[in-house]
DNA sequence: GGAAACTGTGAAAGCGCTTTCACAGGCTAT
DNA sequence: ATAGCCTGTGAAAGCGCTTTCACAGTTTCC
C-alpha cells in the first residue's frame, strides 16, 4: 500500500525488501539463503516483502558478493552431432527447477577452441564445468586442475580423472564392435571414422577396434576416414569401400549418421545387408530402427550421463566436501538385424 | 619481474593492470572498452601490463557494473530435437569469438516453463534474449516486452513480431506440403503432428495443411496424432493410419524422425513408395537422403537462422541504437522421391 | 595576452548482493 | 546474584568493475 516509489526503480532490490520487512540487508540475505538461520519472525515478515514485492535476487550480484555463480559451463564438440544434444537436453531439464543456468560452449574438435571455452567459462565462477571427453591439451588440463569447482569430465571413462568423471570406456566400445563383427565370422572388416585425428574418442575406439582384429588370425581390418559426418559421407566411402575391396563383409562407422548411409549405399549395389556385408554404427540416433534391415549400434548412456553429472552437481552445491565421483556407465550393444 | 605478492592473489585484477601501468583504474577500463578515449602513451602502457600480467577481466563485476552482462539466452523447446540444436550450433560458432557466452533454457513446449527460463534469463541482463516461436504466454509477452535487451523471435516469421523475429512461415509451410501432395494426385491425405497442443508452430502447419485441402474438392484429409517424436512412433502411426483409413495415399509429417519411420513401415506393409503412397516430412534431417526412397521433406532454414540472429546481435551490441530486423527467410520444399 | 573551450586523467561513488564483526539481550552455570 | 555464553541482529566492508565528475594542462580564439 505505501510504496515509496512509484515507478521510478524498475527493478526490486533486496534493500527494498529490508525495508518493507523493516528488517535490515543481512537479515533478508539470511532468510533467503540459510534457511533457519533467522528467528520465525523475521522468517516470516521477510518472505512476506518477498512475495509482495515480487523481489528475486540478482544473480549477478549474488555472483559478485559470493563465491560462486549460479551457473554450470558446458563445454561439447558440437551440437551438430545429436549424441551430445541428447545429453545435454538431459542436463537441461534435471537442472531447470534449481535456479543453476546451463552456458554453453562448442569447439567443434579444436583443442585451443576448447582451452578458450573453457578459460571463458571459469571466468564466470561456476558452480560446476562439464567437458567432453578426457583428452585435453596441456593448458586445458592446467585450467581445469586450477578450477575452484567441480570439474566433471563426460563420455570418456578413465580410472584416473581430472576429478569427476562420468562415462563409459572408448576402448570397451571399439573392442565390443570388432568382437561382434569376428563372431558374426566376417573377415574382412573396416572402421570408418571421422576426422579420426581430431576427435580423440573414436580414434581410440579405432585403435581398440584394430587390435582386436589384429589378434585373431584370418581377420583382416583397416581404418578409413571421411571428411562430413552425415548419411552423404556414409554413402560414398561404402562405394568407396566396395569398389576398391570388394571383399569386406564387415563394417563399423563412429557414427550412425554415417552409418546409416553406408547401409544405404551397400544395399543400393546390390549388397545383401546382413548376408553379404555386416554394417554397425555408433551411438543408436533415433532413425536406426526405421532402416531396413535396422541397424545394429552401440548404444551410449546419453540421457543417463546428463541426468547423472546434473544430479551430482545439485548433490555438491549442498554438501560441497563430498568426494569426487568415477562412474563407469557402460553401453550396450544393441542388435538390430544390419549385422 | 618485480611482483609485489608471489602467490597471495590468485586472479588477477584491473587494480593489478592499472599499479602495474603506473594509471588509474578508470585509464585501464578506458583502454579496454573504449578505443581511442585514452592517448597511444598510456594505451600502450595499459595494453603491455594486461599481456604480461595476463588479466582479463572478471564478466561477473563488469556486469555488475555495467548495463548488461555479455550474455545471449536462447529459449528452446527442447535440444532433442535436432533442428533446433542445429540452429544453436551455427550460433555457438558465430558467437565464439565475440566474447558472448550462450546461455541455454529449454521447456520441452511447456508455456509456463518457458516463461520462467525467460524471467531467470533475464535477471542475467542479457545482451540479447532469443526465444523459439511467436507464441508465447500472456506473462511471457509482458516480459519480453519489458525487457532492455534485443528480443529475437527464432522459426516462425510473423509481420508483426514483439521486436526481432527472423524465421519462417508456418503456415506457407504447411500449405506447400499440402499443395505438394495434391499436385502428385493424392487425394486422401494425413497431417500426422507430434502433441499439436503443446506445439503452436506444428498446430499452424497443420491448420494452413487443413485448409488447403478443405478447399480442394474431392480431396479428404484428416490430422492424426502421435505421442513421440521418435521413427517407432512414425511406424505404429502408419501402420494404425494403413489399417483404419486403407486408402490415405498421402501423408504429411510434423517431423523427419516421425516421417522415417512411417516411410519404413509403410513399406513393410506392402506399400510402394511413391507408387501407391506419398511421405513427406519436415525438418530436412540429415538421414533423409539415406532412406529408400529417400524423404521428400520441408527443409527450414536451421543454420541460417542461428547465424543471422548472431551476426545481427553482435550488430546491435555495437550500434545499439539500429532498427528491429524482421527477416524471412522462407523454407525449401526438397523432392527427393519419398512423393 | 587573457578568456574560453577542449583534452586526457584520476578520485570516488556506486552496482546489489554476501559475510564478517560487534553488540545487545536473554541464557546457563557457578 | 554475578560472570560467562550463546543467539540473533544490524552496520559496514567489500566483491571487481564502470562511469561520472572535477581538475589540471593544452589549445584555440578574440
Amino acid at each position: 500500500m505505501e510504496k515509496e516509489t512509484p515507478e521510478s526503480r524498475k527493478q526490486v532490490r533486496m534493500q527494498d525488501v529490508a525495508a518493507a520487512a523493516g528488517v535490515s540487508l543481512a537479515s533478508v540475505s539470511r532468510v533467503l539463503r540459510t534457511p533457519g538461520a533467522a528467528s520465525p519472525d523475521i522468517t516470516a515478515r521477510v518472505q512476506e516483502a518477498v512475495k509482495r514485492l515480487g523481489y528475486a535476487p540478482s544473480p549477478i550480484a549474488s555472483s559478485m558478493a559470493g563465491a560462486q555463480s549460479p551457473i554450470v559451463g558446458v563445454v561439447v564438440p558440437t551440437l551438430a552431432n545429436a549424441i551430445f544434444s541428447q545429453s545435454l537436453q538431459a542436463m537441461s531439464s534435471e537442472l531447470e527447477t534449481s535456479g543453476l543456468q546451463l552456458m554453453m560452449g562448442t569447439h567443434d574438435y579444436d583443442p585451443l577452441r576448447e582451452e578458450q571455452a573453457i578459460q571463458a567459462f571459469l571466468r564466470w565462477n561456476p558452480v560446476a564445468l562439464i567437458v567432453t571427453g578426457i583428452h585435453h591439451s596441456r593448458d586445458a588440463m592446467r585450467l581445469l586442475l586450477g578450477a575452484n569447482c567441480p570439474v566433471y569430465e563426460m563420455w570418456d571413462y578413465t580410472d584416473r580423472p581430472l576429478d569427476n568423471v562420468i562415462g563409459f570406456s572408448m576402448e570397451g566400445a571399439g573392442r565390443a564392435v570388432a568382437q561382434h563383427l569376428i563372431e558374426k565370422r566376417r573377415r574382412n572388416l573396416v572402421f570408418v571414422g571421422h576426422q579420426l585425428a581430431r576427435d580423440p574418442r573414436a580414434q581410440v575406439r579405432a585403435d581398440a577396434f584394430m587390435a582386436v582384429v589384429a589378434a585373431q588370425d584370418e581377420v583382416t581390418g583397416r581404418v578409413m576416414e571421411v571428411g562430413e559426418r552425415n548419411a552423404a559421407a556414409g554413402m560414398a566411402i561404402m562405394q568407396q569401400i566396395l569398389t576398391e575391396f570388394p571383399d569386406v563383409d564387415g563394417v563399423a562407422f563412429s557414427g550412425d549418421a554415417v552409418a546409416l548411409g553406408g547401409l544405404t549405399a551397400a544395399q543400393d549395389m546390390g549388397r545383401h545387408v546382413p548376408g553379404d556385408i555386416s554394417v554397425i554404427g555408433f551411438g543408436d540416433l533415433d532413425p536406426t530402427v526405421a532402416s531396413r534391415p535396422p541397424l545394429t549400434t552401440i548404444r551410449p548412456p546419453h540421457e543417463e550421463m546428463g541426468r547423472l553429472i546434473a544430479q551430482s552437481i545439485l548433490r555438491r552445491a549442498k554438501t560441497p566436501d563430498s568426494a569426487p565421483q568415477k562412474i563407469n556407465l557402460g553401453f550396450e550393444l544393441i542388435e538390430r538385424g544390419s549385422t
